[in-house]
DNA sequence: TTTTAGCACTCCATTTCTCTGAGTGCTAAA
DNA sequence: TTTAGCACTCAGAGAAATGGAGTGCTAAAA
């Protein structure tokens, strides 16, 4: 269906078409022939405009909810509107202001960004936000660094060469030096880097049969925390905003309508929902039924992908009734992910003492 | 309102109060002197039930929608309940160990951790749930290491008193030396340690009148994150799970009553929602008008804390209907509270080789 | 004094009915 | 090909009718 060329149609039906749907983005109600005639730009009667718009409807752009009601658009409608006929929208500075003022400042770990964008858009376009992460295919530990605290206890630093740094503090039941641990670090950063997840577990088989007994509990609490590092950056958790925003639009106005998205939303997790998570930059829209999800067959989504640096990618998008306002909604967005990876990309390649968020 | 003694009702309107709520939690409905008569231990006819229900209207307990209706819980009536009536709800063995399986292996970092836990307990309980923790008053860094990546990088690592550590990569225009960073080290250990956020402020002040302009940028970088962590540390965001969950009860299927709890959950910052923050252990209730916020006037919040060691408390609970199983929930919380309690104490308190979610 | 049966009464919820008006499709003229 | 005119359709709002659960009161029974 997405292969909608609106090829057979008058220029006069794409003008009825096109003013069709953003009428019925307004006011969320059904579009009669008499208050398209009055549209600007159509020079019609009513009556010229109803066969039009029957027309329309053979060809499957406009739907009727009922004999006697006006039309709202069909999904593939709005699939030749979003391609064909929908106008760019302008940022206002306003607009603009608004949204770098949300953004600046708030880099901090990778994990609170994702949030926190996801955050920015649902306050900015009043609908549910998403926002998850790509992790490049193949992530490695890229250096170990381990740090007394006390006679019993030590961090353990790592940090992939996606730049991700993570630490966590360790207690033993017994003493270390300063100096076992240095030796531990130079033995960690030659034979532990670079690896895979499995490589890690049998490197560290490997190790486990020729090491004192010792030493090898620190390189296994370590070497193991960094698994989990790994582990955890492989998995993408979906991250939601904003989901009450849901019932401030009609159409989720009757619960049957808005209890599902609301749960298919709050169970996040799968990413099962934008099947194109790699997808090219700027906006890109999914109507309706073009949902492979079930519970999405009559929301739309708008995402954006935005570059994380370090082979890293991350979306963000809306969900939101079919009736949307694409062009509106698709700007702010592609804004925001490109504000993002300004601020992600700037840190992730060295230049000058800019901080990189990564706890 | 909190203090609400039923010592002017006899046994059987204690009784009857009782039925009713119990009967009311389970549909919904208001109840009728027909069913409450049926009801387990009482042998008087309806007739009687109804003049004790006309009593304990008058007094306050119950409620009458209207006058050909059956009566409801009144929040007074609730209240007593809670307080006198409520039996202790046992904890079944599936439950328990669904707690339990839950819980397992989902000590990371400490965000996290609060994060799924109102994850978890929004789950377990059908409601919504929010978390947060309550810092001490006065957290200061204890401890600064500096470690080179490369000549141009270098990562920071704070840990606080309260043995959270955080860390963040810098890079630099110029190169930097090993043993450049070991001195700063040393310097920011013995002067920026041990301080509150605007000690830390003044003392950077002094430092940058009489230092080398090179070494105070990277002082500078250092301790300002530190103050970040602190500030972060100091503020507590509410984690909020599980908020489409309100859906699922009568009492929110209108949008009216729906709305503006999912908007306030949904803007969670406020601290103000659970006026009694630190509040004592085990579950604590709060019925309907009992609550500060004018959001909540209708619901009710059922919340326990929990320890996490190292001077900081924590708070889960959940949001619902005033007619809710305040004994079922009341139980399955506290007991979350206690393995979180467990699990972060261990870790904090320094045992055996144990970890400690800080990232 | 307390409890019970009986009965008239109240009032919400639900269903049924009617009415209205926006918008359509069709036909015939321009 | 466009337009005016007209009969027709149908959802939605309101009004009226119906049913029934539950009450309060009174008078008898325990």
């Amino acid at each position: 269906m997405s292969e909608v060329s609106g090829l057979d149609l008058s220029e006069r039906k794409k003008k009825i078409l096109r003013a069709v749907i953003e009428m019925y983005v307004q006011n969320a109600e059904p579009v009669g022939s008499k208050a398209v005639a009055q549209w600007a730009g159509l020079d019609v009667s009513s009556a010229t405009i109803r066969n039009d718009m029957a027309d329309l409807e053979e060809q499957g752009y406009l739907e009727q909810p009922h004999t006697s009601a006006g039309r709202i658009p069909s999904p593939k409608g709005y699939r030749l509107y979003v391609n064909e006929l929908m106008g760019d929208y302008k940022l206002s500075i306003q607009e603009t202001e608004r949204i770098n003022e949300a953004l600046k400042g708030k880099m901090q770990a990778l994990d609170q960004v994702i949030d926190e964008a996801g955050r920015v858009v649902a306050k900015l376009t009043q609908y549910p936000a998403f926002a998850l992460t790509a992790p490049p295919e193949r992530v490695t530990i890229r250096r170990f660094d381990l740090l007394l605290v006390e006679e019993r206890s030590f961090i353990a630093v790592a940090m992939t060469d996606t730049n991700t740094v993570r630490n966590n503090l360790f207690h033993l039941d017994r003493e270390v030096s300063q100096s076992q641990l240095q030796m531990l670090g130079t033995l960690l950063n030659t034979g532990f880097t670079g690896l895979s997840l499995d490589e890690l577990e049998k490197e560290l088989e490997r190790v486990a049969r020729h090491a004192d007994p010792d030493a090898f509990q620190l390189i296994d609490l370590t070497v193991r925390f960094g698994m989990e590092v790994l582990e955890e950056l492989a998995k993408k958790p979906v991250h939601t905003a904003g989901i009450a925003n849901l019932l401030d639009h009609p159409e989720y106005q009757s619960l049957e309508r808005a209890q599902p998205l609301m749960s298919f939303l709050s169970d996040a997790d799968p990413a099962a929902l934008p099947a194109k998570l790699t997808a090219e930059d700027g906006a890109n829209i999914v109507i309706g039924p073009e949902n492979v999800s079930e519970a999405l067959k009559d929301s739309s989504v708008v995402m954006a992908s935005y570059d994380l640096g370090a082979g890293m990618k991350g979306l963000i998008g809306v969900v939101g009734p079919t009736r949307m306002d694409y062009a509106k909604i698709s700007a702010r967005l592609a804004y925001v992910a490109k504000g993002l990876s300004q601020i992600m990309g700037q840190a992730a390649l060295p230049p000058e003492h800019t901080k990189e968020g990564t706890t």
